[in-house]
DNA sequence: AGTTATCAGCTTGTCTGAGGAGTTGATGCA
DNA sequence: TGCATCAACTCCTCAGACAAGCTGATAACT
């Protein structure tokens, strides 16, 4: 017989699929390890393998004595999955949420560091669109996003931002590849939202951005 | 000897500890079972449970005939616990930033049956509304605002929305009961958002949320 | 020399049997 | 009724045995 997956995960799969099923309501107390592995025909160390996978995954709690207990109806999903499963048109426009959000607040919270931070991240991002496109730019240009984003001084948006950082990494680096024309639509889409937000509202903010506004423009006319 | 909590677990929050620390870089292969059953002083079928808990978590994978490795220097932070640590403000901003971009793709991509749920789950809302607010309006709100997002069709915005809901349901109830001010500024705002996107862009959307804004001042008002 | 086959020795995977430790509910007593 | 006791259940841990899979070195072949 062959096997791709351990019998243990196999296990813990066939268990979340149980739980998932209703088998099991919430709360509520799994078979013993040996009715269980008697049901799944398997050995019960693999059957506590796979709860102690599941445990892992805060689905299942085994409290000594007292027995395994359901305490999540299914598996938490993972946002990083949720991020990489999705199609990227989606993913860039979340990031546009977080972004404009985050100017708004920036333009409104920034202190003197940010806007210092501000600057470099800017400068370094126009010396690495002197040259032609690379992952020096995507780096740089990621940089400059977070830049605006720490300044709004929000943990819960900040972390927002972070897990989108690996994926719109990813992307931009394949777009570059590709000389997408997506990549202007999407890109232009992120830096207008930044250059709403901070107008009228931080005019210093906006007097540091728009130099860096006309060098995009100025590298990607070129 | 006491302990609280079993072996493996803490075998697991040992590893979890070393590779944080930097032990066992990323990708790389952690010692054999039999060897790390003697450094730490247990059996080997222990530390295939903390193994497996940590794999269950994705910070590690074992592969059979090869060895366990790192996939992960740490557990990947609960975006959930994320939420719960963080402070309310920062909550409702990043909630802001999600509705705000939601709104706006709303408008422009709203279908027919969009447009009827939003009138329902409007409907009910200023139904709940009625009434001293409680834990129906609550759900009623919640329901309105899931409406808005459900209606710009971004998998990654309904699903950020919806890990944010938990939270700010607890929030809402917690203010009801203490009949914060704060809630009427956020909330407030939220809504101020919602109106501000699909102005100008979905006149008939705006429209159906108007009534409902005259409804919420009146209830304010009375 | 370069390529392929084989294989020894690691690794993880699974099962079993034996106790240890904790929980729970029934039982019996005051 | 209230409480202590305890038996039966649960999970927890260990040890040993063998299966299954991977890897690198060696041998054999072209």
């Amino acid at each position: 017989m062959i096997r791709r997956h351990p019998l243990a995960e196999q296990a813990a799969e066939e268990l979340l699929r149980r739980i998932g099923g209703g088998e099991w309501a919430l709360g509520q107390k799994l078979p013993g390890e040996t009715t269980l592995a008697a049901q799944l025909g398997v050995g019960r160390s693999t059957i506590r393998e796979a709860v102690r996978e599941l445990a892992g995954r805060r689905v299942l709690e085994s409290r000594q004595g007292a027995g395994v207990f359901v305490i999540a109806q299914q598996a938490a999903e993972d946002w990083d999955q949720v991020l990489r499963r999705a199609g990227i048109t989606d993913v860039l426009e979340g990031r546009l949420a977080i972004e404009s959000e985050a100017a708004r607040l920036a333009a409104s919270r920034r202190t003197p560091a940010d806007l210092k931070n501000f600057r470099r991240t800017l400068a370094d991002r126009e010396k690495a669109s002197a040259t032609a496109p690379d992952d020096r730019y995507v780096e740089a240009d990621l940089a400059f996003h977070r830049s605006v984003v720490t300044a709004a001084h929000n943990a819960v948006l900040s972390e927002l931002f972070d897990s989108f950082q690996p994926r719109i990494r990813r992307a931009m680096i394949d777009m570059l590849r590709l000389d997408d024309k997506h990549r202007h639509r999407h890109d232009q889409a992120a830096h207008q939202a930044i250059a709403d937000a901070i107008r009228d509202r931080d005019p210093e903010l906006a007097a540091a951005r728009t130099r860096d506004h006309l060098g995009a423009v100025r590298s990607s006319v070129s």
